[in-house]
DNA sequence: ATTGCACTAAATGTATACAATTATGCAAGA
DNA sequence: TCTTGCATAATTGTATACATTTAGTGCAAT
């Protein structure tokens, strides 16, 4: 018998002790609950949060999956610095991969995927008018994970979903200003006009140009300053 | 008092057990060992290796982390499938990052670096000219490890690296023909001296077409159908 | 005061036992 | 013959015990 299974499934239940343990973890470092480098000993998250090492052994290996969590043989496991490089580095793969990621979007989008782009933004701009924040960063996310989904393409959007964890914690306080907020709609809205008129050209553009305006906005308020003094002492 | 460690050290340790089963785990997969969508089974490999079950379960996801392998909650371990799709945009990705990691390698390359390309071209050229395959092979490997080496920055090198390895399955079986293996060659030593002449826009350019060619090359010969094939049945 | 070494404590690495889940085979009934 | 249901086997998930490695402490020798 031909035994089908969705191969596309995500990776990490909810239902496992190991899934909750793992989406326990992802929240707290994302949050910033635990700082860089910190160690996370597995017999503490395992009384913490009441069960085994075991668990909390494949959680964390699952973590640096993401690359949240690094593990040190023998050592144990550590959060994941951020450093000036890297994300200097991870902007500039972002840059081209999100353009790529636009341009597929332009081709292949649903009449739905497109739909929610367009509430997305409508609502970002309502937000933006009272000036939440909260909610202008969540859309902010939603309105890229609206563009993944839409490039049709697994190994992209697993790709970016991985790139955007990494440097969630730090945009989180980059889009922390309302006129950052407020431009970056702007462009998402460009971006979703581009794909709707079927322009890939210049949605990869956009998406590309956006990446780099949001990494520049960082750099020139140096938000990310905060992650690099804890590393020089 | 500063402990200082090594945060770059790479993520499998060879001398422990979870790391010699992931390494022989891994290059039974590339080999072709083990088939698509084949189940990795804890206890088969295990007592194969002589150890028991907790090193192979920590192993397998390890190689998840690689995209070698995926793991279905309370299913089992299955050798990731090569989708035509999936291979197909990660050529695509790799036309881009590998395209930034000439760009890259043009402004940081070290001296040794630079002569170790230069070796590996003109070796290369020996050997094509001997019709050496697998030493062709070998050397097409090295060129692009050196590249990623020398574009100075980890992240790049390692989203690269991962992108080279589940390739590595097919791209083996595409350099299988004396016309193209000498035709990439060729490629490198474009790109090498663009490099040396410090033209980042040339090096650019030349990586990025040097992935297409080698995809049109593979969609060409249809290599990969033996692979497509076994998805059919 | 400093270095070196042994010892202790604590953490990770591994093996194993048990629990929960999934797959398989067979029999009963339509 | 095909389907359904249950019993059983096989496999993964989790907990726990033990082994190994590492970090730290304290004491003695210099």
């Amino acid at each position: 018998m031909n035994s089908e299974y969705d191969f596309n499934r995500e990776v990490s239940d909810k239902y496992s002790l190991r899934g909750r343990v793992f989406h326990k973890i992802r929240n707290d470092i994302l949050n910033g609950r635990y700082k860089e480098h910190e160690e996370l000993k597995e017999i503490r998250i395992g009384k913490e949060l009441g069960v085994s090492r075991t668990p909390v052994r494949e959680a964390l290996r699952q973590l640096e999956l993401e690359g949240l969590v690094q593990i040190i043989p023998n050592r144990g496991a550590f959060v994941t610095g951020i450093q000036e490089n890297d994300v200097r580095d991870i902007y500039a793969i972002r840059a081209l991969l999100e353009g790529l990621c636009a341009r597929w979007a332009t081709e292949r989008i649903t009449a739905e995927q497109l739909e929610a782009m367009e509430e997305n933004v409508y609502l970002a701009e309502f937000h933006a008018g009272k000036g939440h924040m909260e909610q202008m960063a969540e859309l902010d996310n939603q309105f890229h994970h609206i563009l993944y989904d839409a490039c049709g393409s697994k190994m992209l959007e697993h790709q970016l979903i991985d790139y955007h964890s990494y440097v969630m914690r730090i945009r989180r306080k980059t889009l922390s200003t309302i006129e950052r907020s407020t431009a970056s709609n702007k462009e998402h809205r460009a971006i979703m006009e581009a794909i709707r008129a079927g322009k890939a050209d210049l949605a990869e553009r956009l998406a590309s140009e956006h990446m780099k305006n949001a990494y520049e906005n960082m750099v020139k308020n140096r938000l990310y300053d905060i992650y690099k003094k804890d590393m020089e002492d």
